[in-house]
DNA sequence: GTCTATAACCTGATAGAC
DNA sequence: GTCTATCAGGTTATAGAC
């Protein structure tokens, strides 16, 4: 089987070098505040070709898109089914694995959030929440908190982890943590978290 | 002194409805995608009147934008700084409010944290963080918890208490929770985080 | 495949009548 | 104060040369 492409770090396919430059101006900006013509000017191409090879701001965006929602949900798909571990062990990889993730893409969850309220519609029938919520990570829950609705440490599992990340922008900026400091003090949260939940899901 | 103006349930001044308009429209679409056509339509007014009230779309939005920033921050000034009172009381207080808050503004939270990726460095100047860090609530967590950074116990706070209205759309999409199902599990969450945060200050 | 030029459309803001 | 009509500027998308 020869390989398709070659990966250069150097030479980045034109379709490539626009679909790059479409997720920076996307996630930094929003789907409404980018012009094509931005996305055009950081690939280092011309404006018609973004609609030579996408078509449209719109489906370049859906494109974009469904790449950060893959990213930001298939990290912890076969984690939450897995019946041989305890829900301690499953609560350390899925913390393990997001704040890992996040801390490479810090402006995944802000991207994500900010297209929840363009098109909440859409974005809830492409969210497995339904899934997440009959996983056996969420069963094991329920069994060790039958007075409590598993959605709240659903809720808490993912405020700890994901949260943060949404305030990194007003750290940085107000000046009290720099992006190394911040990222330092993830590397805590993803032992301290764990912890936390299983202290958690011992209070009454 | 004579009262500027009646408070009339019915008979809102154009002025005011203008404002509420907005104040919908920009909250649910955020500044980039709303049109002034939106907001006029909504307000059940002309175009050409938003102008006349508010000479620009940008002015409007800087009062909404104020008005939505000084309820979201007003609500634990005076709790901070109170040395009366233990980290305990003060963490059950700002729970209150701010559940209580965005129980009843729940888009709060996603309007301004979208906002925050537009303008951060402007957000950061009104948002009085380094106050909040150096508040005697601070203090007595550094206290009781020198080991840790006390910013890591904020994220727990703020993470526990806003996230939950930040997935609120998607829940209700989804057909997790209904809107009254939702209130009713953050109306568990104000007794259950004040619990929480306490085991997890004492969670080594 | 890549460019320049331009069409077609949309949006914020204003002019001017009432 | 409120309206209709319109302007001025910007944005997406395409046509057509190379």
């Amino acid at each position: 089987m020869p390989r398709k492409k070659k990966v250069e770090a150097v030479t980045l396919s034109t379709e490539d070098k626009i679909k790059t430059a479409a997720s920076h101006v996307f996630t930094k900006k929003g789907y409404a505040a980018t012009r094509t013509r931005d996305i055009a000017e950081e690939a280092g191409i011309n404006l018609a070709l973004l609609n030579y090879y996408f078509r449209s701001k719109e489906k370049l965006f859906e494109i974009v898109m469904m790449e950060k929602m893959s990213k930001f949900f298939g990290v912890v798909g076969q984690v939450l089914d897995n019946k041989a571990i305890s829900v301690e062990e499953k609560t350390t990889v899925i913390v393990e694995n997001y704040i890992g993730l996040l801390s490479e893409n810090p402006d995944l969850p802000i991207f994500i959030l900010s297209e929840i309220r363009m098109n909440p519609a859409q974005f809830a029938s492409r969210f497995p929440l339904a899934k997440v919520l009959e996983s056996d990570f969420m069963k094991q829950i329920k069994k060790q908190r039958p007075d409590l609705h598993p959605i709240q440490f659903l809720m808490n599992l993912l405020g700890l982890v994901v949260f943060p990340f949404i305030m990194k922008p007003v750290l940085e900026q107000t000046g009290l943590l720099t992006e190394k400091a911040f990222l330092a003090q993830m590397g805590i949260r993803k032992e301290m978290i764990p912890k936390w939940i299983k202290s958690m899901l011992k209070t009454s």
